[in-house]
DNA sequence: ACCACTACCTGAAGGC
DNA sequence: TGCCTTCAGGTAGTGG
């Protein structure tokens, strides 16, 4: 689930809930993550007030009162959940924060490919993991846009992903914002520039901005024990559609899927080119 | 510098 | 019911 506009959904959920308040306690129920967690996590960690949450792409970023930032990535199947009361943790929930307000945040990940990082205020700019991220997309208008894009000869579609580009896209709102914008995951990325790009930008903006509003409009779910995330799906124009008729034509092909990169894409082969 | 491919890990879903 | 294959929102490492 996790791409900018779920990242973001998890920290406004958080925020209420990490921001001035301490942790009492840091239980590490495994460590192997795509990363082993580093040595002294909880020691380091309990006790320390919580100052902000902040996001840089799909990260989330806990700045605590002694200057120590955690970074925490979901990677594919990261999850958080808040409870208002201790609870049993389930299989795949590998790190338990406690607050000093009585609420534990479980973080869950099955396929733990997410990772937790500690660095400081003074080293994060240059971190390793953030230092070669390209800009957020809420900053990128059409001509920052080409710029990130020239001279890539490979496919849009795989520029869009790589981070280093732009910040952010995961599979899902790559393909709808390709979709919005009309344009063939296939086109050569270097050749989006002028309104094309301009077309593109408005089109991402608009999918991310949209995907937080309607993540940030289930974040009730956080509290409840049996909450799950899963609102804005029902909104996707092709992602998951295969085989559906087009939402904005009749070219009778329908949604189609094709492996690009090992991902798949889902476009209509008519409107978008 | 770029690109294609693979690996990491578990669970869900579909075919037989 | 069960076994097998395929696929899944991410990143990072390899070799061309």
């Amino acid at each position: 689930m996790p791409e900018l506009p779920e990242v973001e959904t998890v920290r406004r959920g958080l925020e209420p809930v990490l921001v001035k308040h301490r942790l009492i306690a840091v239980d590490v129920r495994r460590t192997d993550l795509r990363r082993p967690l580093p040595d002294g996590f909880s020691r380091k960690l309990t006790g320390r007030r919580v100052n902000r949450l902040t996001r840089r792409a799909k990260y989330l970023l806990v700045h605590l009162d002694d200057g120590t930032v955690l970074i925490v990535h979901l990677g594919m199947s990261g999850r958080v959940r808040v409870h208002d009361h201790p609870a049993v943790p389930e299989v795949h929930d590998h790190v338990i924060f406690r607050t000093d307000a009585g609420q534990s945040i479980h973080y869950c990940d099955p396929r733990r490919f997410g990772l937790m990082e500690l660095t400081n205020e003074k080293n994060l700019a240059t971190h390793p993991l953030l230092v070669n991220l390209g800009p957020e997309p809420q900053d990128l208008e059409g001509p920052a846009l080409a710029a990130r894009l020239a001279g890539r000869s490979g496919p849009l579609k795989t520029a869009l992903l790589d981070q280093r580009a732009i910040a952010g896209l995961g599979n899902i709102y790559v393909c709808e914002a390709l979709f919005r914008a009309r344009l063939s995951p296939f086109r050569k990325a270097s050749t989006v520039w002028g309104r094309r790009a301009d077309r593109l930008s408005v089109a991402i903006r608009s999918v991310l901005g949209e995907a937080i509003a309607a993540g940030g409009s289930s974040l009730r779910d956080h509290r409840q024990p049996d909450g799950e995330l899963g609102y804005f799906q029902h909104t996707f124009a092709v992602y998951g559609r295969e085989g559906e008729p087009c939402p904005h034509c009749d070219c009778g092909g329908g949604v189609q899927r094709v492996s690009q990169g090992g991902r798949s894409t889902f476009y209509c082969a008519k409107l978008q080119s």
